[in-house]
DNA sequence: TCCTTTCTGGATTGATCAATACATAATTAA
DNA sequence: TTAATTATGTATTGATCAATCCAGAAAGGA
């Protein structure tokens, strides 16, 4: 009954969580975006609302994939600290891979704080991330490869802040050396 | 010879840094600096030379205080334990009174990761942070506070580390509860 | 009192920003 | 074929951006 749109929505998506990821919001502008995503205002703003409605939607995707793959991670093979430890080494790649991408929950975080939608993705994403390391926590401590005294929660916690610090560190640009120490000491807190 | 400057730049620099510290580079206008430093167009290229320019020298007077707080707090009474916890504590203090502030420093490596200037800024702190806990380890090693097999420069990366990762999750509002059981599994590393 | 120098701040610049308006193209139902 | 509806892209909007211009003010030296 009508015209039928022209581009892959999931596909526009994608392009702008890769954008937002390597730039930034602010620093991404509409040219940018209308340029990346090869569509013009009309169909953008028709189809996104507005450049912070696609940001949030973008946010979502970053966070339903980044957190499904670290779901599949911890549910693969066995072996808490191996698992544990493929996390945080995969994550010690990818910033040394790019710096310049960082996570684009943490650089949210920072640059957008006080924007109560995008502070409600960060705080959900974390609490996401908490929660999954939580539930393979409690049943590596079941399967008897973490001792009965320690807290399940709290690993769970101090693993997601310092996963947050790897991020960090890693787009400081501090060099291998640097975060592999900091990834054997963190690891240690499981024995 | 001359008009003499009706203002102080080193409580303009001042006030910079809080206005760059709540707002981010991008979100903090000219006008607002204008504004919050209470003086003209003029003079501000004069003084400062361009918003970049500013922010650099803010984000060095940020370092420098920072910096220096925290070799003070490490000088200070011995007892490396209760010390670290003291320095870990007040950052989870601080981002509970105010959330949207997080660290300058982390806000720079995920907003300006690409700036050169800023980026260095960046490297620099984390490394200053990095030798300071270095150090303070050490004399705490020394004093048979820690163990001998332990390895100062090791504990001092992953508590750089893990130290940013606080930042973030402050900022993510996720609760004293969350952060202080981060705190007490981290500082269990040292044991 | 002039002269030179520096500081000051309002006016202005051109660029760029996000967002809108609108004419046209494409599609299906009637 | 016609009408209704939605997609598309160009042109345009008003706002705001960082930065510059410039005329006047404030200081000390001659």
């Amino acid at each position: 009954m009508a015209r039928i749109r022209e581009f892959d929505m999931d596909q526009a998506v994608d392009r702008a969580v890769d954008l937002f990821w390597r730039r930034g919001y602010a620093e991404t502008s509409l040219q940018d975006l209308l340029k990346e995503l090869s569509i013009g205002s009309g169909s953008f703003y028709a189809t996104f609302g507005s450049k912070e409605q696609l940001y949030i939607r973008s946010l979502d995707r970053y966070i339903s994939v980044q957190g499904g793959d670290l779901e599949a991670t911890l549910d693969g093979t066995p072996g808490i600290r191996p698992v544990v430890r493929r996390v945080l080494t995969s994550l010690i790649e990818a910033d040394l891979a790019d710096p310049t991408r960082g996570c684009l929950v943490v650089n949210t975080a920072t640059e957008c704080g006080d924007r109560p939608l995008a502070a409600d993705r960060v705080n959900t994403a974390i609490r996401q991330v908490e929660s999954s390391l939580a539930g393979a926590l409690e049943r590596a401590q079941a399967r008897g490869e973490i001792s009965p005294e320690k807290n399940p929660g709290e690993l769970a916690r101090f693993l997601t802040t310092f996963i947050q610090g790897i991020r960090v560190v890693g787009g400081a640009r501090v060099g291998r050396e640097f975060m592999e120490d900091a990834l054997s000491t963190a690891v240690r807190i499981l024995d």
